[in-house]
DNA sequence: AAATTTATTCAACACATCGTTTATTATTTC
DNA sequence: GAAATAATAAACGATGTGTTGAATAAATTT
């Protein structure tokens, strides 16, 4: 599972590089944020830099794939209920995790972020949910445009929930999304 | 209402910037587009460029900004009949000028575009469609969270029906999008 | 149609960041 | 403690940046 231990040094350089960068990116949007820049803040050689990472995007990409993968084997640790409100415990559990985590994600989910790590955020949900999902057969194609729907609109969500300062709970916003997501705005009149 | 007219070399020299850069932007992700590199592409002087826009990303912002007043001016020229099914007939006008305008919509819309600008095509249906959505009365905090969901959400389906080619009329993904939102899921099973 | 205004071009400029290299120093691992 | 590995420092040519001032070209105005 584990390859090698990685030495000490690369795990402080790396550290302070990811720190530096989000730092900057609550300033300022990715495209005016230099490598330069970044290494003076981290108080890190530009060379080192280099050696890790080819630019300031590949850095960013580095730092989601990095979150989706804590976000998995976060979710891994729970064993889910099969009472068919699992989808509701799955999101609740991500929710939890963007709110520990809320530094980081409110960042990366911001319209700082890149779409395509919104939407791979959301795909973990699709993937865990999907058994749930093919229960109420509909046509695969519709059935893609639904989870094109949900998805998109459950990021949207989870962005004004960050912005906003995370006042519910995230048993309170996954129950909102199940809803809005299965019922829509009936579910609420 | 009309400021003067603009001269015919800045309205060109606009133009073949503008052409030129979604051309790029079709290749490659706008931090790898120089200023540069537009120009010689649009056999506009450098110096040119910087009378018009400060940068790769004020031009892109200026091309989005210009879509949607358009639209909005699309919309202004019907009216629509108030009888309960305002909504879809917006939602299909839009549709229809963003398949009208799919070259550079489906940029703009696409990861290559920015997050902000994806949020204000659909305010604008939000905008439109506020009257009919506060007959439901339902709290304003939740609303908001509504509205984002169903805004967002929206933007994935448009996302997806340009991605696959336009399948459906603009007339029956209006009419998904307003049954995602008003009933869930629950509408197609 | 000529005069005037305005936009674009051209060439040059100093400047900053880039991405890489090479030798040297520091730290970690075994 | 010895060997291996990572980070540093300094230098490099290369490239794009943003701005300038003078010359040219094209539009609008009269």
């Amino acid at each position: 599972m584990k390859s090698k231990k990685t030495d000490r040094r690369i795990k402080y350089t790396k550290m302070v590089l990811r720190e530096s960068f989000v730092k900057l990116l609550k300033q300022k949007p990715i495209s005016k944020i230099t490598i330069k820049e970044i290494c003076e803040e981290a108080d890190i050689n530009r060379a080192t830099f280099y050696s890790h990472y080819s630019d300031q995007y590949d850095l960013l990409r580095q730092i989601e794939t990095g979150l989706l993968s804590d976000i998995n084997e976060y979710l891994a640790g729970y064993s889910f209920s099969d009472n068919g409100s699992e989808s509701i415990q799955i999101l609740q559990k991500i929710f939890e995790y963007v709110q520990e985590n809320a530094e980081v994600c409110s960042v990366m989910l911001s319209d700082k972020g890149d779409i395509s790590f919104q939407q791979e955020v959301m795909k973990i949900v699709q993937k865990q949910c999907i058994s749930e999902w093919t229960k109420k057969s509909v046509n695969k194609e519709l059935a893609e445009y639904i989870y094109s729907f949900a998805v998109t609109g459950s990021v949207g969500v989870v962005h004004k929930w960050l912005k906003e300062g995370m006042k519910q709970s995230a048993r309170e916003l996954a129950e909102m999304v199940i809803n809005l997501t299965n019922r829509g705005i009936s579910a609420f009149v």
